[in-house]
DNA sequence: TCTAAAATCTTGACACTGTCAAGATTATCC
DNA sequence: GGATAATCTTGACAGTGTCAAGATTTTAGA
C-alpha cells in the first residue's frame, strides 16, 4: 500500500473521475476545480498541470460521458443485429436510459455548460463518431424499407433531434403533466419513431 | 429629470433588462448578480430586496424570454389563420428564429441552468401557456388532416421535441457538417415537418 | 550512473462571486 | 405627522478560477 506520495501516479483520469463522481452526488452546480482536488486529497492548484482551465476538465468529463453513451448504444444496437427496426428502438431506448440515469453527464454534453466544443479534439471525435454510428443504424433501417429513403444523415438528424427534444424537455419538467399523467417515457418514443416509420409493427 | 434617487422606482424590472442585455452580450457566463447590479447603478447588494437569490432572478429572465416566445409564436400563428399546415410551418421557424436570434436566453430556458423550475408559478405559468398554443396549432392540423390522429398533447410533444431537439442540437454544433455543409436548418426543419405529415404540399 | 530538463505538485495571492447582517434612507398608510 | 414597511448601502465571509513562484519528483541524455 503506497503513502501518499508527492506525485499522484494519474490523477488526470482521478480528476475527471472525481468529478463524474460530483455529478453523481450534487449536480452540476457542485462541480468545482477546487472540490474536485480536494476529493482526490491534492491541492488546490494541482489540476492546472492536466488541464488548462475549468472548461477544460468539463470538456474531459463530457468527453468521458459521449465514450460511454457510445459503448451502450453499440451494444444496444448489436444485441438485434439484423432486425433494424430493434436496433433503433432499442437504440433510442438506450439513449433516453442514459439521459435519464446520468441526467448531470447528459446536461453538460449537450446543454451548452461546454463552450467551445471546438477547441477540444477528443471531445469532437468521440460526438462525431456517435453520431456516426447512429446514422448506420438509420442507414440499415432505410435499406430495409423501415424509413423513408432520403439522405441518411439528413434522417438521423430527424430523428435523432426527436428523440434528443422528447428527453431534454422532459429533463428540464417541460413536458406537461397532461402528457406525462397518462404516457410513459417510452410510449412518447415509441409514439416517435412510429410516426416515421413506413411499416408499422 | 430625475437625479440619483435612493429608491429606483423600478429596479425589479431593470436588472431583469440588464440581465438580458447582459446575456445578448456576454452569454451566460457574464450573467452575475454584481454585474447586473453594477450596470443598473446600484450596490451589490441591491437586488436582494427583489430576488430571493441568484435562481430566482434568472427564473424572471426566463420568464420574460417566454413572454417573448409565446407572443412570437402566436403572432406567426395568426398571420396563417385559416392554413392549418402553414401555422405550424411558421410557428415552427418563429421557434428556430427566436432560439437563433436569442441563443443565451433560449438556453436558460430550456437547457437547465434553473433548477427548479416549480418554485417559480410564473415560469410555470407561461411555459404551460406556451405549450398549451402550441396543442392548439396541432390540433387544428389534425382537424384539417395534415398530422394523423392521435391524443393531441402526444402528438405535439412529439412534432415540437422533434423541433426543440434539432436546433438544440444545431446550437451546440451537434449537428454534424455532413449536414449543415448541404442543408440549411429551414431545410431540415422542413424535412422533420413532412416526415410527420399525411398531406405533402 | 550522474545530471540537466521536464513534469508534477504546493503555497500564496488576487479578483470575483453569492449571500447575509446591520444600518441608512425613503415611501406608505393610519 | 409618526409608525411601519420597503428599499438600498456598506461590511463581512466563504467559495471560486486562475496565475506565479517555488518545491519535489520523474525522465532522458551523456
Amino acid at each position: 500500500m503506497p503513502a501518499k506520495k508527492y506525485h499522484h501516479g494519474d490523477l488526470e483520469n482521478a480528476l475527471i473521475q472525481a468529478g463524474v463522481d460530483i455529478l453523481f452526488q450534487e449536480g452540476i452546480e457542485g462541480l468545482s476545480l477546487r472540490k474536485v482536488a480536494k476529493r482526490v486529497g491534492v491541492s488546490y492548484a494541482a489540476p492546472y498541470a492536466h488541464f488548462k482551465d475549468r472548461q477544460s476538465l468539463i470538456a474531459a468529463i463530457s468527453t468521458e460521458g459521449f465514450k460511454q453513451l457510445y459503448t451502450t448504444l453499440d451494444a444496444a444496437a448489436a444485441a438485434h443485429a439484423g432486425d433494424p427496426k430493434q436496433q433503433l428502438v432499442e437504440a433510442a431506448w438506450a439513449y433516453i436510459q442514459f439521459a435519464m440515469q446520468n441526467t448531470a453527464i447528459f446536461k453538460i454534453m449537450f446543454s451548452g455548460v461546454l463552450e467551445k466544443e471546438k477547441d477540444y479534439p477528443a471531445f469532437v471525435e468521440i460526438s462525431h463518431k456517435t453520431f456516426e454510428r447512429v446514422v448506420e443504424i438509420v442507414r440499415a433501417c432505410q435499406d430495409a424499407g423501415v424509413l423513408r429513403s432520403a439522405p441518411p444523415e439528413l434522417m438521423t438528424v430527424s430523428v435523432w433531434g426527436q428523440l434528443h427534444g422528447v428527453i431534454s424537455l422532459a429533463l428540464e419538467g417541460q413536458i406537461s403533466h397532461t402528457v406525462l399523467d397518462r404516457f410513459t417515457i417510452r410510449e412518447i418514443v415509441s409514439f416517435g419513431i412510429e410516426q416515421m416509420s413506413l411499416s408499422k409493427t
